[in-house]
DNA sequence: CTGAAAGCGCTAACAA
DNA sequence: TTGTTAGCGCTTTCAG
């Protein structure tokens, strides 16, 4: 038996075509009598309508699309993991399904976006983890669909996104280590190409001026955003001549590393050596000790997003919205205790 | 300026759209020179296919279908994270995209799977963590779409999957616990709904059994895989006037709950009280103590689920593939030390 | 080697 | 209230 189409239905009710779309859509402009004898008939042969031509028709997808950044097999950020549960709630809310690409490098990240985009496969996009003069944020400004997304860019802000309040929050951390004594505070930052890069040092920078205290760029290293980076630089900063008291990091999966690092040198976190991560991650409750970090609500945000995602596809045109978080410190035993 | 289409390139050209479509298609039946003319207006068009019409022809979606079960906000299982990175890269490879459904809740669930099913959303499905009697598998073998399945059912196995060998893999844990000096080993056990939860009670038993330990059923507590269900039920088994030694669980989410409860109660994990979990998450590395578990290959199994998908979905009749994986033992500190 | 014509399943003007 | 006609963008016979 072929796939129930409006075709099979039209030839067994006798009706057109037409006529049972229209009775299928739910239009008012149909017979009763005739309305109920092809919602039997479709019910009969278990109709569902075929996405393709229906969307071909209507040009749209009812899909969002999400490219994830690289990823390698173990070491998967949390992070993602509660951003596309997010996105993915709130995809489904809203009636939209949710299509995913882990995009594997960097050289075909583009070429990804516009697979996505120009062959017409999704309604709306998703971004994270902007960069600096974002090439994805000018490609899809200029085809004009529809998208949100996690992070800011330098250049104007003439589209819709959330965003951490990363000056904020780095102050916020920074003077938190700053008030339990410390003096020597490293940073092992996130890869400068990475937009919220600059906000974080900025923040880090404008708590050390308001406490007066030196900018040392010894303390400053850039890193990746992951347990091994964490690690190596973590073994380049406590290898100073007058090695740091405090390390903060881009986010919690490298203050991981600094932590096992400086316990693999027979320090102790906390009160040898303080850390603080960015994200709080599930991970950095349970890990021995807690860590002390800045609380981004990354599922909330994912769903969000999504919210605004489909006003915009639904064609509201009001003007891009800008959001901003405030920064939650979250303070865990790798802050140590107050010092002298 | 409209989107560029077979058309629009048709009329630049002066070639026939059908032509336009060989050309681009990489027929060989089309003329150098003519080709070289369509394509380079192609290029200079931008013009990449739609994807929807495409389909709707060739009656294909290019895209794999994953359902999630129901996730709460921070509580995302890790698992989850790896397995859906590893179908993501496997999908990428072959040049499939990846539908992900978030379902939220089990009542919609089947309702999902019909959706995405019959309305020709997708090519295939993967399937994770079955139930007994799974309806899923059920649907989906009656629908004749190619799906993958991480797990087993009570029923014939007339459909590929792949799946730990859960009763050797409880097995080898108990075991290992037993050798440790402990007879009174207690299992917070997976919900009896999932199919795993039969094969690693039967190996659970088994080992019992070999060694001549009696089974008490005090010490078999069935919970969610959840942190939560985890502490209450570690609460519970340190209530008994005979507590157990030592505590494995159904999943590495639940061994912290477990051990987070025994050292709130001033016990200490590994030395008072031992604890296993199982799948091997990033963080059970990294929690204090370690956590001893039972390793799954995550990423690679998702990956090698989408590898046997697509061949089916390419027409590869041959019979259904069953595969079994063995299980890998990791010791880490929550195990303690050998007992007298 | 190229083009005309038909059709994938659906929706939407426009008539009747 | 219903049907006719077109057409979304693409592929695929079938002729030329």
């Amino acid at each position: 038996m072929a796939t129930p189409t409006l075709k099979t239905i039209s030839k067994a009710t006798g009706f057109s075509v037409t006529t049972v779309s229209r009775a299928l859509g739910g239009y008012d402009d149909v017979n009763e009598e005739t309305r109920r004898a092809i919602l039997d008939e479709a019910r009969k042969q278990g109709y569902t309508p075929n996405l393709n031509a229906r969307l071909l028709q209507k040009q749209r997808t009812q899909t969002i699309g999400l490219i994830m950044p690289a990823t390698s097999p173990r070491l998967t950020d949390p992070f993602f993991n509660e951003f596309v549960a997010g996105i993915g709630s709130g995809a489904a809310t809203a009636g939209y399904d949710l299509l995913l690409s882990t995009d594997m490098t960097d050289t075909t990240e583009m070429e990804t976006y516009r697979r996505l985009v120009s062959r017409g496969r999704v309604d709306g996009m998703v971004l994270v983890r902007t960069r600096h003069n974002d090439p994805r944020i000018a490609y899809l400004l200029h085809t004009k669909l529809p998208f949100v997304v996690f992070g800011r860019t330098d250049a104007a802000h003439n589209f819709t996104y959330i965003d951490m309040d990363g000056v904020a929050a780095q102050r916020l951390l920074t003077q938190h280590f700053i008030e339990y004594g410390h003096r020597r505070i490293a940073y092992a930052a996130p890869p400068p190409h990475l937009m919220f890069a600059d906000y974080r040092i900025q923040g880090y920078r404008a708590a050390l001026e308001a406490h007066h205290l030196p900018f040392d760029a010894d303390l400053l290293i850039a890193g990746a955003l992951t347990e091994r980076s964490g690690r190596e630089i973590a073994h380049q900063l406590l290898s100073l001549a007058q090695p740091p008291t405090a390390i903060m990091t881009g986010n919690d999966l490298m203050a991981f590393g600094v932590m096992r690092t400086i316990q693999e040198r027979g320090l102790r976190v906390g009160d040898d050596i303080a850390v603080g991560g960015f994200d709080d991650i599930p991970t950095a409750e349970h890990i021995h000790p807690g860590l002390t970090t800045i609380h981004q609500p990354i599922y909330a945000t994912g769903q969000r997003l999504v919210t605004l995602l489909v006003q915009m596809m639904n064609g509201d045109a009001s003007p891009p919205r800008a959001i901003l978080l405030e920064p939650e410190l979250i303070i865990r035993a790798s802050s140590g205790s107050q010092r002298a």
